[in-house]
DNA sequence: TTAGTAAAGATAGTAATACTACCAAAAAAG
DNA sequence: CTTTTTTGGTAGTATTACTATCTTTACTAA
């Protein structure tokens, strides 16, 4: 089965829809490739536009710089992990069933029917780890979250704090939990890679001791008295 | 009591040590003003040379780019938090108590005895919060690890890790409990100011919530079975 | 069929940024 | 005291981040 699915994204994000043209997802698909290839501070819209066959002018029409470019494509990103999380627990009952799927989800272990043909998610998901944070940890933080742009982030992390609630409704911090996974999942990955004395898994081949340790800190949180 | 501490740095982080010159001290606190004031992608060598009263070539004599001056403050605030652990901590036995001061510690409650000219701790701990992780979420992230650029944040990270230990010494993931709760003691404190919903403390006045979340994550991940 | 309109491309230009090369003064060392 | 080293100042270049304008192409609707 390959499932077709449209993101629909807010129209501050861009000043031209970039999924409506076929430069704009060639835009798209660019910026993902070559992000991930020098990471966000090396990136110019010059080389975008070498990339994407088009030039500055073109590209500055679809997006107002590089930051909205990388939030449109974050935001993208967590808009796509909300829709895989309700698409894979929807027939799910048992919260702790749903918990193990969203750390499946989160660490990006999870099997995921849809495909688009401009955007590479295992890219992307590299993206997310590296330069995912970029996105809001600015002096404009506030007015890009007056503007809704943070609004799927924030969805996704309220729902995975609605499970964790589900499954203790006693529970004080299933916001505050919910974002340190979504947060820590990232982390602990790019610090294994990159950092791996900040972690207690620097010499695993794969990214199990990860899982683990998110569900050993989700799972001990949630029970304590 | 007023005491003088004078804190070494990898030699590597510099051109010129900035510690050593009217104008070197001078560059420190004025960058520390700045990237607080108008944040790190705003903050140019040619504003701080204004601040300063020198030129970009003297500022390019101490640091090689402003990236690296960036790593420079957010290291030297990490050395700081060491030296502060390790002074706090010094004859205290229970491990329990040395938790409760490195949670004080790493949300910025402990009274610290120590004072520098040139450098105003609560500003540099603000960028710490908003911009420390850009120190190393970068494409050169290896090359600058190699150059030991980062042994400080490891070294403290490892301090804790051995708190835990000393608590639970059966406890698996020291390390990465430890990098844990140095993150979420900043991204907590970021969202709660600026993306309340991803907390559970959007309303408080203070960061007592904060603390007691953090405090909860760790004692529940240490004393699970 | 053709006139209208919107998207995309081409070209050029500006201000700021990131950095380098070189020069001058002061301090320190022999 | 002269020489060398340190330190700061001046002036430049390439790149980046945009903006403006004009032409071409493409689709759209009378």
């Amino acid at each position: 089965m390959d499932l077709q699915l449209q993101i629909k994204m807010n129209a501050k994000l861009f000043l031209r829809d970039p999924e409506q043209s076929v430069l704009g997802r060639s835009i798209i698909e660019k910026s993902i490739y070559l992000i991930n290839k020098m990471g966000f501070e090396d990136f110019t819209f010059k080389k975008l536009a070498v990339e994407a066959g088009t030039t500055e002018a073109s590209i500055y029409r679809y997006f107002e710089n590089k930051h909205r470019l990388l939030t449109y494509i974050i935001v993208w990103f967590w808009t796509w992990l909300e829709y895989q999380l309700v698409y894979h627990t929807n027939n799910v009952t048992n919260p702790k069933e749903k918990i193990r799927i969203i750390v499946q989800l989160v660490t990006f272990h999870l099997k995921d029917e849809f495909t688009f043909k401009h955007i590479d998610k295992y890219q992307l998901y590299q993206i997310a780890v590296t330069e995912g944070s970029k996105s809001y940890l600015t002096k404009h933080v506030r007015q890009d979250n007056k503007d809704q742009l943070f609004k799927p982030y924030k969805d996704l992390c309220g729902r995975i704090a609605a499970v964790f609630e589900e499954y203790n409704p006693k529970y004080k911090y299933p916001r505050s939990l919910s974002s340190t996974l979504l947060e820590m999942a990232h982390y602990q990955f790019f610090f294994k890679e990159h950092l791996p004395s900040l972690t207690d898994f620097g010499n695993d081949a794969d990214d199990k001791g990860v899982i683990l340790f998110l569900e050993q800190l989700i799972y001990s949180s949630l029970n304590a008295k």
